[in-house]
DNA sequence: CTTGGTCAGCGGTCAC
DNA sequence: GTGACCGCTGACCAA
């Protein structure tokens, strides 16, 4: 009992309750019925006087009906009333509960003992009504509230899906050109991994209807991951999971998806992540074979680009770095990053106008003529690189960002879905950076670095500018969901699933005070670059004196373009500049381990999203 | 439960319950059952927090929590803890405590409502904040504030131990307040820890462990470090750093100086789910028992899975748990200061106007005398509380931050110096934030998760403004050295080595880059003020929206007086408010796991700062 | 399924 | 700071 909310476990009869408590059959299946508190969030037990909530709010609403006292707010009446907090004002409490719908009539007196005679007629329930009562807080304005009618659980979101002609639309941008963005994603994952690991191809996705379930989903996604490892015995020297990786924060947190029981056998939790690897290795055949052809085709093209590269690439360093140091896995590809070079790289990049305009994958409405602008750029090289030319740094054809949600949204959000949005929303960002003629005046290396340090931030603002379109709150919901269903499983810890689900929320934090800012598309555009550029995780050493030089003032230039974007368009508030910027802090604060777990590992597994970079951006500039 | 007896509320007739006094038997048959207390044998009054016990020890395991703080047993921790002799030793008794079952986040928080939106006051009961406020700002004279003479201070107890020369010039400052704040920190780590550990003591064994050090330096404190516990077999708790703790982000990394060859041992974090049942059951735990407190008490705890669950109890369970839960080496304590026992703890949370005044630590210039401010304030409060009030967030009290450097800068730097130094930066930081009456005006609970998110930060613009006062450049050329000895001696990896070096040569760049921008003690100020309102690192579920409201406030706050300031100083630099804000990103970059490890671990092992900040702040507030 | 009652147990208080 | 005392809370269960 008592107030504890805390897992009660009150009789301490150790007696473990799994499900216990389920007022409602939360199981599975049910996605949340009713299960919100409306007064204060917790998990309701059903309709009480009229709304719906929990235990606490009904007997604290009948107690406070009962004794007719008068509570006090001694702040002004609108605190918070939250599972948390909702012992820290009764007035406000109540005051919600009555504004929440719950009726005062519907308390009935006491029932108590037959005792006697005094006052209680209490006849039978429902009946009469005695008293009204609505008395009690001795202010009035508790009244006054009582009215507002439906008790319109504001909580979920009723989820729109999507509608078709969505479709057609991808047809032609992402999709037609990339083909699924999560494939592509995973098959230079295993790639990274294995020289040559057979890709698997579970992922029938599309034609294959979602089937809701997020869980399930994930099984079938374990397994296939593990089936790469098929043929390979040769790149194998990758790794030995268990000594690859030396502890890393990486690894110390199971991967909440494709993690396995590992608690039981006894050895460390802390090498386990080795897991995804091997984990699902065990059996899984190579799952679906049914890969729609489409698909198919792709990958081969795919990887016939890559192929070359990446074996070559990464026989040599790999060997190199064996030697070197420790088996601590040879991340992925840092190889890539050097040989990435070789192509048709050049500093200089111009893109080509025309061609790439990366925009265009988009649903395509903001098309942007094909502007010219970097032909500039051939003069400051002349001399001193450092000083970026006069241009703009964004131009106008870089403000667009149009994103197309993968296709009709499934009833039931899978992993499948939630990772192929992110993975697009991924390309396109990265294509959006690649486009940026200053990025592309640094040497290839440096453009890998600063995408690998900045991605995640990137990603998270592009989550929030495109959180209509994706649905991002269904996603969220589905993926804490997930998460539960992780938890439940006991794939993962308690600490992690903490860990996790608070980044969640931080996101959705995140997501919503950018919304409430009403950030438009220049301002994200700017916000990127400024995170684009930063040279916060670039590797001290690989940076010269210039280069460093040459990102700070692309960063202040984003900076100043911003502020005089700014000055322009909202010349009221002089502060928005401020709070724009303040928001990359709290972009910063959300882990890119984490993000990466939840928008990509359910796909991809352990593989780091650094490994595949490289071959992002390269894939943006051939096509 | 005998507590009460009912309460019953009989028929609301009323008749109170006398019953309830006694503790006897109630109710339900079952006399004998709980009757002694477990902790101290005296009559229980129930079960609570876990375990069952009189009325005494659970106040005090309550208010032990709650605080934050932990104690200190002067003698071998093993005093005895019996009814008449409980409140010898409070160390012991909360080791008691712990040990026959009760479970901190059971603690619940503290009820009473702490909004009060006024920047800073509140005016309810609650003590009201002696910082006077000026505003500052548009005013360019920082000079004319200097003037105020000494700070009344009735200077504290002494007994610093530090050097002659010093001394003098100390004795006005931290120092004297303080004492030597290493000494401090390294004393409150030890109790931090044995707080917790004392949790199964069976893990007895582990003391030592820990070599590896930088420098030699460290031999010299480690040995002290038995010392400070004279008794002797008590540490037992301790642990063997190698199972002690389960895999976290944090023992990821082997810290470098401490480091740990861990890997193995089987036992915990897996092991636990099948505990669960005999969580209470006073005695041994299996095998891990050393783990700290939190996750022992998780381990109890793995049941729940429901998300909401785990919200409530992150607020509570972070904080305190973290505290006591490092059982992680106490190691080094300097002997020499053993003596400095128990300081008074006291928790009235409003600290005494007067009194307290902070500034004053510092060399003492700007001392402002107490005016009532406030008065005010009173306004506002009719009706949005939630608004933080138009005085300034930053008074100019709070502009200056004036650092003394421990002493003469020895010829060959050690880590002792190294640690003073920063914890006389962490101090005076903390005590710096601790004056600002917005910060004054939220809960002390989430006072401490914003020091915790933010400490490390705050710190790295410190020790960019004090870079020259700290011979900056030096105590990292020192660190470097040590590191790279470390290396050589192969106790650090040679990717934990790239890690932290490269950790290190960031934390250069920012500082040159803040140098090179002549940032002033105004825009230090600002800045600082901007981080340590960022709600971005306090536990999302435990915030209220009108507390975050009010973090967001006070940023924007900040960030708006900020720009104020630059346009009144550098009206001809329109972008340096950027350039500032920006580099709070760049501060972020900076983990502070590593920052940790970097300026503490060398003194305090790997005990966490995190666990030291309740302490720290609250030494601010008492004296 | 709601309404009522129950009571272990948490929180707060305030003489000491 | 302590702890006897009391009010409230809310998980549970009967109706
Ligand atoms: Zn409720
Ligand atoms: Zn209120
Ligand atoms: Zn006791
Ligand atoms: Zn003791």
């Amino acid at each position: 009992g008592a107030t504890d909310d805390v897992n009660s476990d009150s009789g301490g009869a150790g007696s473990n309750d799994p499900a216990r408590s389920g007022y409602t059959s939360r199981s599975t299946g049910q996605p949340v019925a009713m299960e919100a508190c409306v007064v204060c969030g917790d998990r309701a037990s059903g309709r009480h006087y009229g709304a719906i909530s929990c235990e606490g709010c009904k007997g604290f609403f009948k107690r406070s009906i009962r004794k007719q006292l008068g509570y006090t707010c001694r702040n002004s009446k609108s605190c918070e009333v939250t599972k948390h907090h909702r012992n820290r004002c009764q007035f406000c409490r109540l005051q919600k509960c009555i504004k929440m719908g719950m009726r005062s009539d519907s308390v009935q007196s006491e029932r108590k003992p037959y005792l006697s005679g005094l006052g209680g007629l209490d006849r039978d329930k429902e009946g009469s009504p005695p008293v009204p009562m609505l008395p009690l807080g001795t202010t009035l304005d508790v009244t006054s509230v009582s009215h507002s009618p439906s008790p319109v659980a504001s909580n979920v979101t009723p989820m729109s899906s999507m509608s078709p002609s969505i479709a057609s639309s991808i047809a032609s941008t992402i999709a037609s050109k990339h083909g699924n963005a999560i494939q592509e994603l995973r098959m230079h994952m295993a790639r990274a991994f294995e020289g040559a690991l057979s890709i698997k191809d579970n992922d029938s996705s599309h034609n294959s209807p979602y089937n809701g379930d997020l869980i399930k989903e994930e099984e079938e996604l374990t397994a296939p991951t593990a089936a790469y490892s098929n043929g390979g015995e040769s790149e194998q020297p990758l790794k030995t999971p268990l000594e690859q990786r030396s502890p890393s924060p990486k690894d110390i947190k199971h991967n909440f998806i494709s993690e396995r029981s590992n608690k039981l056998n006894g050895s460390n939790s802390a090498d386990n992540d080795s897991t995804d690897t091997d984990a699902h290795s065990p059996q899984s055949p190579p799952a679906s074979t049914e890969l729609p052809i489409d698909q198919l085709e792709q990958k081969h093209q795919l990887q016939q680009k890559i192929k070359q590269q990446i074996l070559e690439q990464q026989q040599q360093q790999q060997q190199q770095q064996r030697q070197q140091s420790q088996p601590e896995r040879q991340n992925q590809m840092e190889s890539s990053e050097q040989s990435y070079a070789s192509p048709r790289s050049q500093y200089q990049q111009q893109q080509q106008p025309e061609q790439s305009e990366p925009m265009q994958l988009t649903t395509s409405i903001k098309q942007c003529p094909p502007s010219p602008t970097n032909t500039t750029t051939n003069t400051t090289s002349s001399i001193v690189s450092t000083e970026l030319e006069d241009a703009p740094l964004l131009t106008e054809s870089l403000v667009p960002f149009n994103l197309t949600a993968p296709s009709p949204m499934p009833p039931y959000l899978n992993v499948h879905y939630i990772c192929e949005s992110a993975s697009r929303l991924l390309f396109l960002s990265i294509h959006w950076a690649r486009n940026i003629p200053a990025f592309q005046s640094l040497s290839p290396a440096l453009q890998i670095q600063l995408v690998r340090g900045s991605w995640s931030e990137i990603l998270s603002l592009g989550l929030a500018q495109c959180s209509n379109t994706l649905s991002l709150n269904i996603i969220l919901a589905a993926i804490t969901h997930h998460l539960a269903s992780a938890l439940d499983a006991n794939k993962i810890t308690q600490e992690r699933f903490k860990e996790v689900y608070e980044h969640i929320a931080r996101l959705q934090e995140l997501v919503e005070s950018l919304t409430k800012l009403c950030v438009d598309e220049h301002e994200y555009a700017y916000l990127k670059a400024i995170v684009l550029f930063s040279g916060d995780h670039v590797t001290p050493g690989s940076m010269s004196a210039t280069e460093r030089n040459m990102l700070l003032q692309g960063q202040h230039k984003a900076a100043l373009e911003l502020r005089q974007y700014l000055q322009h368009r909202h010349c009221a508030d002089e502060d928005r500049l401020s709070r724009l910027l303040l928001s990359l802090l709290t972009v910063r604060a959300l882990q890119p381990q984490i993000m990466e777990e939840l928008f990509f590992a359910g796909l991809i597994g352990n593989v780091q999203i650094d490994s595949v970079i490289p071959f992002i951006m390269k894939m943006e500039m051939s096509d």
